[in-house]
DNA sequence: CCACAACATCAGTCAAATTCAAACTGCTGA
DNA sequence: TCAGCAGTTTGAATTTGACTGATGTTGTGG
């Protein structure tokens, strides 16, 4: 018999509760049931799977195939997924994934314009970083992201939105805010300050170099604004990303900091509902996007 | 019921096949089988995926479905034969991807070096364009591989190889590999001038304007080659190409024409051999790569 | 070495998938 | 308009194979 998904859905619940009584439990199935299932998928590879009878530890091959069978249930159960959406969506469905500071910036009045002209439209918006935004698109779990950077993908279509400047963030009666000249890396790096993964994207050496020393790194734009809040704290951001999360923050261009962050459009040329994909994507390339400022 | 692998394989074959008895041959059952299982899923789904008995014609969801069932067979039946694979190579699989040139440059050797001290090893070799190389190693069909530029992806390392120059490829004979100065690009392109589609990886902009006029677009390498051989046709190549593919011919470098060919290595972080793609990765860095001589 | 916990095996049961045959549907051409 | 046909659906019988519950086996800790 043909490896079925059953198999892998049995197998990986079995490798990953370690026992079978459990993994029953979790698949609603009796434990002899588990047992046959699994022995059939090993017969069918001709390999052991696990070490023992006890099922707590798997062969090298079982934690290959482990892998290999995780990923592809998640993949299939999110295909089902899917398909039942769209089934439930018969006016349409368009899955947006985008990085944080740009999706709180346009999606809500992008998604009210979509639904406003199109009223049985479904639309799923989930926010992440630029790779994972990258790979539900290349996955086809997405029709339409916004990424840092730009990226030539295959099936993929591109295009620029805005450019961002770079900036110091800090509090208004900080030192660097009240000081007349733009403050320089050398002062900022010298104050308090918090590094973020929003700077991988800056390329400049001299700047990468600079906040290498820097002790603190918070990864969470939303905490990290909340420590420059305090006073104590500045970090760098680009402009857009300040411009909707702190409004009460100074934030000022860097002396000789010429690095933009290229903020781009993508979207797979095969999606669900083409028309609505396409509606969204000149909605958003006309899209009043801020100017960067970098006087 | 819940949506099951051969619904999907069933309502695919069918709608690609477009009626029944067709779909029933290949799928080595009878038609009120397939007839049987349609119904099944259309009710699951709680909406019609063909506009009528007659299955040639398919509804709008119909097709969205379509579209999804399909690339979740295909991504499965990869899975299961990769799986199938690992089973059968005990002592390791190793799954490579590269773009066609670099492959021939360095893979005979590679895997030679590789299972003379592995001898059960098992090597899986696909050359393809970068975009396919990445979509591979992201999608987890591969786990190392070589693409043109640089590429900053999820869950994947990356290490430059080596550059290339780009150059003029033509007939030892041919008046612009026999004049003294290095060509221009404005002698190459009033020449016979043969586009292929390496030459994307070019930035520079006049470059780009200058060819845009060529009539003439040849993709593959080998035919690409074939045509310069006669004498009569030009093209511009990366050096490390026409190395191996063209000793006979004549490679000049271009008159201020910067642009490099950056070649990099890729590596998914989760491999199933991690061992063994460790040591492939170690000996592609530490390969002889050729210099580029920008002279 | 015993007792127990965990897994394997077995034969019967049951549900779902399949088949074969027959009835239906919608289209085409006279 | 209607017979004929190609293609699909339907229904009853059958096969398949997955599941269960009971029982046998194995390995492990005390």
């Amino acid at each position: 018999m043909a490896i079925k998904i059953e198999m892998l859905r049995c197998f990986a619940t079995v490798a990953r509760t370690g026992n079978l009584a459990e993994a029953s439990v979790r698949l609603g199935r009796t434990q002899s049931a588990i047992s046959m299932t699994l022995k059939q998928f090993e017969e069918n590879l001709g390999h052991r799977l696990f070490q023992s009878d006890r099922k707590n530890r798997l062969t090298p091959l079982g934690q290959q195939i482990l892998e290999l069978a995780q990923a592809q249930l998640k993949q299939f159960d999110y295909t089902i997924k899917t398909i039942e959406t769209c089934a439930r969506s018969p006016e349409g469905l368009i899955r947006i994934v985008s990085i944080p500071s740009v999706a709180a910036r346009v999606f809500p009045s992008a998604i009210e314009a979509l639904t406003a002209s199109n009223p049985g439209l479904r639309v799923e918006l989930r926010d992440t970083d630029t790779t994972q935004v990258i790979d539900a698109l290349v996955r086809g779990q997405a029709d339409i992201g916004i990424v840092s950077g730009k990226h030539a993908l295959n099936g993929i279509r591109q295009a620029p939105l805005f450019s961002d400047d770079f900036g110091l963030l800090c509090a208004q009666d900080h030192p660097l805010a009240l000081q007349e000249q733009a403050p320089t890396v050398r002062q900022i790096t010298s104050a308090a300050f918090i590094r973020n993964n929003l700077l991988d994207l800056i390329e400049a050496p001299a700047f990468q170099e600079a906040i290498a020393g820097s002790k603190i790194a918070v990864h969470n734009t939303m905490s990290l604004v909340a420590m420059v809040r305090t006073g104590t704290w500045v970090t760098v951001l680009p402009r857009s990303v300040v411009r909707f999360m702190s409004p009460d923050l100074a934030f000022r261009p860097i002396a000789t900091l010429p690095d933009l962050r290229e903020v781009s459009l993508l979207m797979r040329k095969k999606t669900p509902f083409p028309y609505f994909t396409e509606e969204l994507w000149h909605f958003l390339i006309r899209f009043d996007w801020p100017e960067s400022e970098t006087t």
